[in-house]
DNA sequence: TTGTTATTTCGTCAAATGACGAAATGAGTA
DNA sequence: TACTCATTTCGTCATTTGACGAAATAACAA
């Protein structure tokens, strides 16, 4: 139960279903779900902690960055169909179109560069 | 999206998981769950409008009591997705099964009864 | 080592949430 | 009509959540 509530606790924020989204072809760096988003780094970092302790997304550590994804046999059923639903109900929004659009222009770029900007503000 | 988040944000509460596990066999009426779960009626009502917004159970209304229900093909498939991957999820846990044993002594009571109880209070 | 930098942790603050009791609602009964 | 009573709505309060910036951390570069 306290697993389950984990889960749906997570998926209880919009910002972090979109990033469920996002990584639904590709694994992405911090700097890159940034930058999608527009929140401060923080920020991001404690959403990622969230789905990351509710396993709904892993990480792996290369270089100077962090990149998630989304998990695949390694996690419990519960997590993996929640996934799939997720994907499912939500790949069709408005809202996840437009953060499809922003990617796009976002993965052209290589992650250095994405990441400079940051510190620029 | 907007409503997909209802029934995340429905499904993020422990209390309201719960209630979705205890209509799994059988509508029941508020006094039920309220008895069930001893939060205040008040109380009940809101997690009981919340899980409704969200399209995950149904209400009729008979003589003076409200059943609530789980839904079947009259609400999207999202939702209905939701709560097979509700019960999938958690039926077996330890809380769903004490919920199981107390809501077996309160149902061998009749509605009347129960809800004349509280009123002692 | 020292410096750089991507990410995380911590402290703070405003807003949302979940609990309650009191009052309102509304359907059935007298 | 007026009454009863199960349920809902409203107002309040304590707790949780999500945002931020500042400081800490960790890994690579010099």
């Amino acid at each position: 139960m306290r697993e389950f509530m984990a889960v749906t606790k997570a998926l209880s924020d919009p910002s972090r279903v979109r990033i469920l989204l996002a990584l639904r072809r590709r694994e992405l760096c911090v700097c890159q779900i940034t930058e999608l988003f527009g929140f401060a780094p923080s920020t991001m970092s404690k959403h990622l902690s969230v789905l990351h302790q509710a396993g709904l997304i892993l990480s792996r550590k290369a270089e100077r960055w962090v990149y998630y994804r989304l998990p695949g046999r390694e996690v419990p059923v519960v997590v993996r169909k929640a996934i799939v639903w997720v994907q499912k109900s939500v790949a069709d929004t408005p809202e996840a179109g437009q953060d499809r659009k922003k990617l796009k222009q976002i993965l052209k770029l290589d992650p250095k560069t994405i990441c400079q900007r940051q510190l620029r503000r």
